[in-house]
DNA sequence: CAGGATCCGCTACGATACTG
DNA sequence: CAGTATCGTAGCGGATCCTG
């Protein structure tokens, strides 16, 4: 390689990736659906520290850009659930690997 | 398992992967330097998108974090280099692997 | 139960000018 | 060459209240 175009920014898969999940919660999002489907109660009491209007907001962008299902159970209360999409499964070993090298390396 | 005090956030090692590399230049930073050392002014022109003051700012914290070293050679004119720590280095393999699916996966 | 609607502060990000 | 020093801004993240 002579020239690092690669690097050049807005092109790069890697700036969109950090886009997509720069989000404060979004990697402890889809790390906790990466166990199972989870519903929206389910998943707001795992995370106290997100407020409810914070977590909807995420989940919709993780929804948007394709990494987790949101499906609407017509019933009476109402049901949501929060499922992986295969590119979001796709995605789970590096959140994965990101979280071994964080409790390895990260003892301060 | 039977409680997900895994996913509990403040302790969590994913978190604070996700706060030291939150950055939006972080992760094209440490991916750049992965290849080989760097000079200030080669990064910089190798962004030119990012402004000096930023790009000095999130060298130093990757710094701080120990995930980039940061070496001063003592010459007119002054010459410094950044090089991945052993820390750093450990984790470009993920940034490599986020790249990758980012290719794979984002072409809209 | 699973949200939507507002309002708002902070700080991450950036533009510009200057320096050892 | 490799930075500092200031200042300005947008939007992310959050608090609080309301609803189908």
């Amino acid at each position: 390689m002579t020239k690092n175009t690669k690097f050049r920014t807005p092109d790069c898969g890697l700036s969109k990736v950090q886009q997509m999940l720069g989000g404060k919660w979004k990697l402890l999002l889809l790390w906790y659906l990466s166990e199972k489907p989870r519903r929206f109660g389910e998943i707001r009491r795992c995370f106290p520290e997100i407020t409810e209007a914070m977590l909807t907001k995420q989940l919709r962008e993780l929804e948007q850009d394709k990494l987790i299902y949101r499906e609407v159970f017509k019933v009476v209360p109402p049901r949501v659930e929060y499922s992986l999409t295969d590119l979001g499964s796709k995605f789970s070993p590096i959140i994965e690997a990101m979280h071994e090298w964080g409790e390895e390396n990260l003892k301060d």
